[in-house]
DNA sequence: GGCCAACATGAGGGGTTTCTCATGAACGCC
DNA sequence: GGCGTTCATGAGAAACCCCTCATGTTGGCC
């Protein structure tokens, strides 16, 4: 059914977990240390991964951390043989889907795995771009400066978002003439430099730079 | 922050997760038995449902089957008393996003809203809205119906986008004047009936119904 | 039918957005 | 420094958006 990354030291539990697993039909993998597991759940080769807090070399809340900073938005269930709210706490805000406190039953973590699996990706954070202080929220459409909320009109904020996708990059005004407007040709226009003149009276002058002859460039402010 | 429905016959236990939430920058509301539950978590008032087991009138395992049948989409944490894997299981299939058994840390309780309430709509591709032939995608902004596109306005786009949440159900103008417009109290403006006479000549007529003396209703067709 | 309340809709004002144009400022090359 | 090119920016026209108001239409109740 689902191929499922168990990273689990005490041999006694990955062993029963694994069999569990296998009888409920999906293909689990044992990995033993934090380090194999980061290397695992980065290789896009697992849909879930039941997590230990307490691995050698590396422990589950920092490969969790390390995870969710790649960008990697495997679903994750961590267990924990700790109780103590703190861990549990930290292991939900950390970026864990889910989270399951030892002992458990096992019936509970096939049904923990079974809502994981079936709410896909959790989307977490695909919507929001960031460069320096400027933040871009693509869902409500507004910007944020330095944690301020900016105003931006439909066409500022295709703009901007069109910097964001790209930043660093210097884009042409043919470019952006292109994705922003959609227009295929138009060598007369300079609304592109109009808009780039509002953006940087909303965003601040430094942010979008000028490189002469060429187009614009979004800077890391 | 969240509108939070909680559905507790213990006082005790709603009082304290009242006020905790309350703490928290939420906004609680408390039902104590499971039809009132219903009847408010179906109303689109609330961001998210704390959902009792033991509920009198209609339990909760009950109350979360018929809210999944008629496709609400409110997440949902279960709280029970009784530790039994049974009950885990069948609520976590039963559509619950998660689960917890008394007595609880508050601090897990916080932590677990926040990520259900971080994951919004689970199940679905969660920036496209469907609703019969129509269809809305919150990246783009653009509308779709039978596969064609509209376009809209942005007041418009939102109050599609509001009707798309709540599919089938009526919606009051004070409602919709309050998510769309953010008016907390008018009751002199027709705002809502333009937009809505609006979107009826964009996306066709009889996909909003009107429900005399209490609001609009999005039909799917 | 007659009446009232609720809803639908056309017209229009005030504001914003979007774009063009004209002119001023800055840059780089000689 | 001088000069042409490139970029910046203010002013303003046209289109659009958002909302209000006034009036027409419909539905339900007696």
């Amino acid at each position: 059914m689902s191929r499922i990354l168990i990273a689990e030291d005490e041999a006694r539990i990955s062993t029963f977990m694994e069999k569990g697993l296998r009888a409920a039909g999906h293909t689990p993998s044992v990995v033993a240390d934090g380090i194999t597991a980061l290397d695992y759940a980065t290789s896009g080769q697992f849909d879930l991964l039941i997590l230990d807090a307490g691995l050698p070399r590396l422990d589950g809340f920092t490969v969790l951390g390390l995870l969710r900073e790649t960008k990697v938005r495997l679903p994750v269930i961590m267990v924990t043989a700790r109780t103590s709210v703190h861990d549990t706490v930290a292991g939900l805000d950390g970026g864990a889907d889910d989270y399951l406190a030892k002992p458990f039953r096992f019936e509970e973590l096939l049904a923990r795995i079974r809502i994981r699996l079936r709410n896909p990706v959790p989307g977490t954070l695909d919507h929001i771009l960031k460069c320096g202080l400027l933040e871009l929220d693509l869902h409500s459409r507004n910007a944020k400066l330095n944690g301020k909320e900016i105003e931006l009109s439909s066409r500022e904020f295709a703009l901007a978002e069109t910097f964001m996708r790209h930043p660093g990059q210097v884009l042409s005004r043919e470019q952006l003439l292109s994705r922003v407007w959609g227009y295929d040709y138009d060598g007369t226009s300079n609304v592109v430099d109009v808009y780039v003149l509002y953006l940087r009276k909303k965003l601040g002058a430094d942010r979008l730079a000028t490189v002469r002859g060429t187009g614009y460039r979004l800077v890391e402010v």
